[in-house]
RNA sequence: GGCGGCAUAGCCAAGCGGUAAGGCGACGGAUUGCAAAUCCGUUAUUCCCCGGUUCGAUCCCGGGUGCCGCCUCCA
């Protein structure tokens, strides 16, 4: 994680480039605050309307720029905590700049993606692509995605009114923090999310829909019958890849993404599968992993009492005592352990 | 006041001119020793409202209403 604070030379080395080229300039008449600004380059993302800018009257220190549009590179204020020496006075770097000398570090004159929360278009990305392209002379990014704010039960998020929500609370109430990402993912970027409880549970049934799948194809892979990949299995999982990708081609379409993970699993749920179908299939899930990163790290294991008290369970239903099975079947479940009889065997999973 | 975004079933949510994906929930079936899991079926005739364009609009245009963001020194 860079720190701002670490790209001063970086940034001067941008300013200092923006002076040269005129695209800057300094500003000592007032007091003892000696400025230097660049002129926005803009309207670009936001759309606004500069001469209309103008006319808006929060503009207190007007006297300081030569329009309204500039904005400061490097500031002076002797009682700011910050201070650096800089070839145009001791002061600390203007707003936004640091983001165009770090992204330019890192990431070259040129980047593909730039994200931010929509509240953050003007004027800070604005004046991102003012300074990094009036130094560099091209293109600052080439594509900008924009999240619309989470809302939590209808009113906005805001730590200053109390309507705050956090992961970690959520964790602490017992809401798996898959279902929390399953859930926040699943709402385009673009859209304003409501985080509701109600749908935090439908997110959460969903989710574990998926996982219970994935599960399940472990299991046949692994007991399942003898078998390799069908014609059929593989079409599906093909057709399932190109649609895929192509619903997030379409700027990150989610939703329609899902979609198909949700038909694709209902297809091949009524197909009786088997182990080389599972495996490609798994294959296939491990790869749309990369994307969601929702599928359980490594192997889960269960305790030695567990397992020999599932070998009992097997025994008793096996000489048809219903009775002991149940009982079995119901400790287990009150220790969160789950078990699912299929034709492969037994399977169990935590709740 | 200005600029931008959004408004789809009980809830969440796609869709971008050809007559409404998907998920959750609910209800009814199938399967199961019983469950769990799974499958099948049903669940939107004003897609915020009013006009317009079009053979045809949830999708385009105009006007409303509501919600969100921004309109500068916090990044």
């Amino acid at each position: 994680m860079p720190r701002a604070t670490q790209y001063v030379p970086q940034m001067g080395e941008i300013i200092q480039g923006l002076l040269e080229k005129g695209v800057a300039y300094q500003r000592t008449a007032t007091r003892s605050t000696s400025r230097s600004r660049a002129s926005r380059a803009t309207g670009k993302l936001s759309g606004k309307v500069l001469d209309e800018l103008e006319a808006g009257a929060r503009v207190a220190d007007e006297a300081r720029r030569r329009t309204p549009r500039d904005f400061a590179l490097w500031k002076s204020d002797p009682h700011h905590i910050q201070q650096w020496d800089a070839p145009w006075g001791r002061g600390f770097p203007g707003w936004h700049i640091e983001c165009s000398a770090m992204s330019r570090t890192y990431l070259g004159d040129t980047f593909d993606i730039h994200t931010g929360g929509e509240n953050n278009i003007f004027p800070h990305h604005e004046c991102e692509i003012a300074q990094s392209e009036g130094f560099t002379g091209k293109r600052f990014v080439n594509v900008w995605l924009h999240a619309a704010h989470l809302n939590l039960e209808g009113e906005k998020m805001a730590k200053s009114e109390g309507n705050v929500l956090y992961p970690k609370d959520l964790v602490a109430e017992g809401v798996a923090p898959v279902a929390i990402r399953w859930y926040l993912q699943s709402v385009h970027y673009r859209q304003p999310m409501n985080f509701t409880r109600e749908a935090l549970k439908a997110a959460s049934s969903g989710v574990e829909r998926l996982l219970n799948f994935h599960d399940s194809l472990k299991h046949r892979a692994d007991k399942g019958p003898e078998g390799v990949a069908a014609v059929k299995v593989v079409e599906s999982l093909d057709e399932a890849r190109v649609r895929y990708v192509a619903a997030l081609d379409e700027d990150l379409n989610v939703a329609e993404a899902n979609a198909v993970l949700f038909d694709l699993m209902r297809a091949l749920n009524a197909m009786d599968l088997t182990r080389g179908d599972a495996a490609a299939v798994l294959g296939f899930l491990t790869d749309v992993d990369q994307v969601l990163g929702i599928l359980p790290i490594g192997e889960e294991s269960l305790e030695a009492e567990v397992e020999r008290k599932i070998q009992e369970r097997e025994a008793a239903r096996r000489r048809r005592d219903f009775k002991a099975s149940d009982r079995i079947r119901d400790e287990l479940l009150a220790k969160g352990i789950v078990l699912m009889d299929s034709p492969d065997g037994v399977r169990w999973r935590r709740k």
